[in-house]
DNA sequence: TCGATACTTAAGCACTCACTTCACTATTGC
DNA sequence: GCAATAGTGAAGTGAGTGCTTAAGTATCGA
């Protein structure tokens, strides 16, 4: 359920903005409500709210609320997902980077 | 100069589109000229150039003119950038969790 | 040299995104 | 109860995105 292109699609649509990316970063040391997301963002707390919506659809923080403050958290499986997509093409192109040396190598050792 | 925010920001917008990330992911195998790339895409031509050029400045792709036709491979220095800045702050999340733990785990001991 | 191939560029169009403001609904503390 | 706090929801706007078609240019192969 995690790798479905869909949510890769919101993972990475969510990553895409910078005002968003700092909410992870500023989530990524703790726990934080709306309004202290808000506070380093030169934008509307209505703004906040929502690129807040855009990060919980996407899985990549799941929030909270309890009376009148909600609380937010990274969802650390979310983040995982992208990295684990990311990671496996990198690798791909990596090792087929080795083959084509190895056969270099071997073609040169046969010259 | 690969950890700026304006270079993360093209490669995660980059990565957000699906058809480009099926570009990444078909390139991972190899490279590839437009036409091939194109091939697998349901849309023009003249569209895949278009999502083309946004890899290219986004790093994540490089391209080189033979003739005729514009070969493409994978940058996998961008792919790491991206997937380092993930990596650190799910980690940095991650940490703090397990400080949290112990925490928790000594408060109890002492009780 | 001439037609086919492999892009390239520009214009245009519908749709989405990142905001804004304004009005509104809970909670909380005094 | 009432003001202050914390957030929510809707409507509007301007800029950006993802396509399309149409008209190029450059190169290759026979």
């Amino acid at each position: 359920m995690l790798h479905d292109p869909a949510q890769l699609d919101l993972m990475f649509q969510a990553l895409a903005d910078p005002a968003r990316r700092q909410m992870v970063d500023r989530l990524s040391r703790g726990p934080a409500s709306v309004s202290q997301l808000a506070e380093p963002l030169a934008m509307s707390l209505s703004a906040v709210v929502q690129h807040l919506n855009v990060l919980e659809a996407s899985g990549l923080v799941r929030t909270e609320k309890l009376g009148r403050v909600r609380t937010c958290q990274i969802e650390p499986q979310a983040l995982r997902a992208a990295e684990h997509w990311i990671n496996e093409r990198r690798l791909a192109w990596e090792r087929r980077l080795d083959r084509l040396g190895d056969f270099l190598a071997e073609a040169k050792d046969e010259s």
